[in-house]
DNA sequence: CGTCTATTTGAATGTACTCAAAAGCGGTGG
DNA sequence: CCACCGCTTTTGAGTACATTCAAATAGACG
């Protein structure tokens, strides 16, 4: 039963059965990553989606210009993977790497399908992840039409102080889209204050 | 049957019996806009999704200084709303306003609740569009972050030629995050080449 | 035709970036 | 346990991208 915790965090959306919960048992593959390690590089296909039972992960792309931005941070209680390439089953654009050492569960494509069939609430559930997660980066692009940098770090450590201390601040730069340098002076600027 | 073009629309996704379209045809009320009319004001809860059959709106923010954000620009086949409002029941941080005269098919929570109960494929439909919507977004934001207002504002015209006549050129700004001014001068710029 | 709004143009300004170097910090091995 | 290495963060100076403010021009609509 390693997957407790998924089935705890399904459970929070909709009611499962002993033998729907065995099915989603039997589906979904626990890995373990140590920390610097892809779960997907960009060019690959994305196979499989994963719920993240701890630890934290980042989602991000790389410009032409070799520059990392990241789109995401992931942790405990929540997916990662790429939708996209997922669902297409054509390569990413996107880097997964660990930032600590996750343990996940994984389901393919293959299962997903199957899980959608045997289970339709679960559908459902996925459609208010979803929605939730489009919520969520509708503010965030309304946020980077309307503030300051300094208000998106203030904004961000505000929002997310949870998982501030796990994070370099290079990658908290690469996230509100600014440079590591940049962030630099606005926390100098902000502690003077 | 003024909701052909929505029956069509779903047809693309699901399979619907001649029950289901009737149901659907029932709940969907149609509504006409003119232009300049607002579908919904920042500070209302948003209380119906509307599937688009003919025009074109924009949804977009104020800032604290009076200054526009446009998050999206919706035309026919698509939907729009404010799904945070929409779904918690809470006033819209957002106003939808019509850029042409819209014809549209509004359902509210109450329905659309009772039509995911009726018509469980339609969770299927809304997850995948859900998702869609989702991965577009991500593009945008991976966008913002890597690219300069005079790429993002190529891609924009490569994009979204359909409506680029339709839209005014500092609402293309406010969507691109710049002012309308900058917006003028890449263009200048753009031409000379 | 006149009014209102949108777009363009120009000059000065500010926000955020680049490049370069120094300082700080964490992990590893002797 | 300390010294060293590599990586992250800080600091400073010069620069570029994008903004503000103001005014002129162009377009849309009654």
């Amino acid at each position: 039963m390693e997957s407790n915790k998924l089935i705890d965090h399904f459970s929070k959306y909709i009611q499962l059965s002993i033998e729907e919960i065995e099915l989603i048992d039997s589906l979904f593959k626990p890995k373990s990553l140590k920390k610097k390690e892809f779960l997907l590089r960009s060019g690959e296909t994305c196979r499989t989606e994963s719920f993240i039972i701890s630890g934290c992960l980042r989602t991000y792309s790389i410009d032409e210009n070799g520059f990392e931005h990241t789109l995401t941070f992931a942790i405990e209680d929540w997916w990662t993977g790429d939708l996209l390439s997922f669902f297409t089953e054509t390569p990413s654009f996107y880097n997964i790497i660990a930032l600590e050492n996750p343990e996940i569960l994984q389901i393919t494509k293959i299962d997903l399908d199957q899980l959608y069939l045997e289970v339709p609430k679960l559908e459902h559930y996925f459609r208010l992840l979803i929605q939730n997660a489009y919520i969520s980066q509708q503010q965030r692009i309304n946020q980077n039409l309307s503030q300051t940098a300094e208000q998106r770090y203030l904004d961000f450590i505000g929002k997310h102080s949870a998982f501030l201390q796990r994070i370099p601040q290079k990658h908290i730069a690469s996230y509100l889209g600014i440079t590591p340098v940049f962030l630099s002076m606005l926390r100098k600027k902000l502690i003077q204050k």
